[in-house]
RNA sequence: GGGCUCGUAGUCUAGUGGUUAUGAUACCGCCCUUACAAGGCGGUGGUCACCGGUUCAAAUCCGGUCGGGCCCA
């Protein structure tokens, strides 16, 4: 193979390193909101997914003449990053100082995103990786904290002692954006209440470490069996405090004994009922999770306070029954800790008043495909609390508010000092004057800086005060209740507007039994080794095979095409610039097959930016495909190889066909160039133009003087290839032919005809169909 | 449990009411004095998941069942 692509793309790599195919200044703007990708290991399969289809969009939209603003990102803020540097170094965050933290997380991320770099920019994608911006920049703090405080200003963040959703391994509060549902195992206890008038009722609960934080006992208020009971007074096993049977809607009769214990706080649920029923509180886990039971437990985890009380309820021959089973609890999503509630003072961003708005904001932007905006509506629809921002952990970035000591006052630093580190120094209280001033030691959620990606990257370009709407967001369909909302609440609260335009969500990558990919099952598989194997181009194009939104097969198959149309476009452009086109033909497309390779040239343009033009990728390039292998490589090429070997043909004729070949090969080069930059700008390099194809404009058609009227002379061309195969598989070999024509066949037709069949003895003769048959045919 | 989505040759896929259901890949023949054997030509291969309904007409529309996937609880 005389086809290195190895080479070919690290070639160009380099060159345009030096002369990124960037803006166009058009007066229409394509503003791209690109996902940055997160700093916790090296792009997989998904991202060699999602981001060429960016790409091709980008690459189109720019040969169109947009100005297309295409920046690039990481995410390398917060705690995902802080979870892949631990693994990385191999330390414990509990272990270090907060200094020590971030200098290690600092370094892990510099070098992460280098390797990453390196493995975006084989993809062959047009983004500007000069210029990226990352998450916990310098930058990005002051932005982040000046649209906080912004928030805290207006009262649209407010700091409250409430119930919070807390992760015991992580130590810190979480977002609802972070809770994942996971089935695991467990076991039901069940345990007997002794009423305080005598009598008893069984209740079932997987938590007995939480029974020194029950409050009240609650059945369904339909359940027969506890009809008489309600309102009696029971005592607690172990701590000897009286709770009443009350009732509620949401106590399922089928679970357990259909009676249970209402703890502070088991769950959302214990929460509602506690709050509707103005019970006490009996908190017994702190803010790191520890259990303090003030008789049995002091300072465990909860496993080990569960493994005690239930020791003790065994020793006491409290426990009536037992039993194994499988149910749902929330978890971390960052970890898989089945989550805790708690009481305490976080920072929360104000949205369960505007589920309305939300959804408002929803409807005003165009999704791709239309059904994943549902997705979003039954998210905020879905939405239990407001948006929790502060976390206890040490890389992020801080909140910048201060509290004094002396007269509980909280302050917020101005915007000219931003950004800012509050702990470095706190300074005195604007109101008291004291010095006693605290600074606020948590830092934001993560998705508080990601949500603010349009100003980002348009800020940081400088291009804020021109643009304020980006054109189009594109992202996978799992980031939708986090990215995709929290991106449309930011802008609504600031600026009352929606972010983009457009917002695209892609599929996941699934391997080719249509399993998900993950690394426990061994079924990853990586973009550089797909690169290595195939080349960048036959990523791309496998990529480009799928409609917006769909699940996409790692399919082997559509790679190979893929591998073959960058061969075949290499070979094809090496035998049109081999045409010999001395001699200077005035009339460009007047022989009738040039006519009509140039007629289907221009159908197809403009098929092909129709589709272009409402983002179908997959069926643009199939069109296209259907242009360059069917027509222009199994037949036009062909006759051109007739038109340069037969003897029939001047040198006019033949200079007219090399010039129409090169043109054509030209145009469908362009309309591939989005979807394969490399192999369309080596053969573009080959058909002699030292213009970058990139920076040329999307190929409009070419005026034609004539009509074709080729058509039928294809026909006859495909019915003799035919009749020579099956001739041939007979062992015959075809030596002379009949046509029946309904049209008159003309004189060049008849030469092309002879100069592909290599044949000389062709009769014609008129009739009601066409048909090709073998006159005469003898046996090798 | 709720929502969304998908089910078409061995495999993957096109096809939102109208000839004989598209194409790729795999496989089987035949073709190397041919830009490309990583090519060309031809062929084998389908109860369009299942059941029912609407219609002159259903892969397509409606209802249900089964099975995959994702999201949310």
């Amino acid at each position: 193979m005389d086809l290195d692509l190895k080479a070919i793309e690290s070639k160009w790599l380099n060159k345009w390193k030096n002369s990124t195919p960037q803006n166009v200044k058009g007066d229409k703007a394509f503003l791209i909101d690109t996902p940055p990708p997160t700093v916790s290991g090296l792009p997989h399969i998904g991202h060699a997914f999602s981001y060429p289809v960016q790409d091709m969009m980008a690459r189109y939209r720019r040969m169109r003449g947009d100005f297309v603003f295409y920046p690039w990102g990481f995410d390398n803020n917060g705690l995902a990053t802080e979870r892949f540097a631990e693994k990385e170094r191999g330390f414990k965050v509990s272990n270090l100082s907060k200094d020590e933290v971030i200098s290690i997380c600092t370094d892990v991320s510099n070098e992460t995103i280098s390797k990453m770099l390196q493995v975006y920019e084989r993809f062959g994608l047009s983004a500007d990786f000069t210029n990226y911006l990352t998450t916990y920049s310098k930058d990005s703090w002051k932005l982040s904290q000046k649209m906080f405080l912004e928030l805290a200003r207006s009262g649209k963040a407010y700091r409250s002692e409430s119930l919070t959703i807390r992760c015991p391994s992580c130590k810190t509060a979480i977002s609802q954006i972070e809770m994942k549902d996971e089935n695991l195992k467990s076991e039901y206890f069940f345990l007997d209440f002794n009423g305080v008038d005598g009598g008893t009722i069984r209740i079932a609960t997987t938590r007995p470490e939480l029974i020194g934080a029950c409050v009240a006992l609650c059945v369904n208020p339909s359940d027969e069996r506890f009809a008489g009971m309600i309102g009696r007074k029971f005592m607690v096993p172990i701590y000897g405090n009286v709770v009443k049977l009350i009732t509620d809607e949401s106590v399922l009769p089928e679970k357990g004994t259909g009676a249970e214990m209402v703890c502070t706080f088991g769950d959302q649920n214990d929460y509602e009922i506690w709050k509707k029923n103005n019970l006490e509180s009996r908190i017994i886990i702190n803010e790191n999770g520890r259990v303090n039971d003030g008789k049995l437990v002091t300072n465990k985890s909860i496993q080990e306070a569960r493994s005690l009380i239930v020791q003790y309820l065994e020793k006491e021959h409290l426990i009536m029954d037992r039993k194994r089973i499988e149910h749902s609890v929330n978890t971390h999503e960052r970890c898989g800790t089945p989550l805790e509630l708690g009481i305490s003072k976080q920072w929360f961003i104000a949205c369960m008043n505007l589920k309305g708005e939300l959804l408002a904001q929803g409807d005003k932007i165009k999704w791709h495909p239309e059904f994943m905006k549902v997705r979003y509506e039954n998210w905020v629809k879905g939405l239990k609390w407001d948006w929790c921002i502060s976390r206890q952990r040490p890389y992020g970035i801080p909140i910048p508010v201060f509290y004094c000591s002396s007269c509980d006052e909280m302050f917020f630093p101005s915007d000219k000092e931003l950004p800012v580190d509050p702990s470095q120094k706190a300074p005195a209280c604007p109101k008291c004057g004291s010095s006693s001033v605290v600074a606020d030691s948590d830092v934001m959620d993560t998705w508080a800086t990601s949500s603010l990606t349009p100003s980002l990257y348009l800020e940081k370009a400088g291009l804020d005060s021109k643009y304020s709407i980006m054109t189009a967001r594109f992202q996978g369909h799992d980031i939708i209740s986090t990215w995709a909302f929290t991106t449309i609440l930011r802008s609504y609260l600031h600026w009352n507007r929606i972010p983009w335009e457009h917002i695209f969500i892609s599929g996941n990558v699934l391997d080719a039994q249509g399993a998900k990919m993950s690394k426990s099952k061994g079924n990853t598989s990586y973009p550089e080794e797909i690169i290595e194997q195939y080349g960048a181009d036959s990523m791309r194009f496998w990529a480009s095979a799928y409609s917006m939104g769909e699940d996409a097969k790692l399919r082997e198959q559509e790679l190979t095409r893929g591998r073959r149309t960058v061969i075949k476009m290499f070979n094809a452009t090496k035998l049109v610039s081999s045409f010999n086109g001395e001699g200077n033909s005035k009339r460009v497309a007047a022989l009738r097959h040039n006519v009509w390779i140039v007629q289907k040239l221009n159908q197809t343009i403009l098929k092909v930016t129709e589709l272009m033009e409402v983002f179908e990728l997959a069926k643009a390039r199939l069109e296209l495909d259907k242009l360059f292998w069917e027509i222009f490589c199994d037949d036009y090429l062909e006759i051109c190889k007739a038109v340069f070997t037969s003897s029939d043909y001047n040198l006019e004729q033949r200079s007219e066909t090399a010039e129409v070949s090169k043109i054509v090969m030209e145009n469908i080069l362009r309309m591939y160039a989005p979807f394969m930059p490399f192999i369309t700008e080596e053969c573009n390099e080959i058909l002699g133009f030292s213009e970058s194809l990139h920076n040329k404009t999307w190929p409009v058609g070419i005026n034609l003087q004539s009509e074709s009227t080729f058509e039928q002379s294809i026909e006859i061309i495909h019915m003799i290839r035919t009749l020579k195969t099956n001739l041939k598989t007979k062992g015959l070999t075809l030596k002379a032919f009949r046509i029946g024509s309904p049209n008159p066949i003309q004189n060049d037709e008849l030469q092309i005809i002879r100069a592909i069949s290599r044949l000389n003895s062709i009769e014609i003769r008129p009739d009601d169909k066409l048909t090709v048959e073998a006159s005469e045919s003898s046996s090798d």
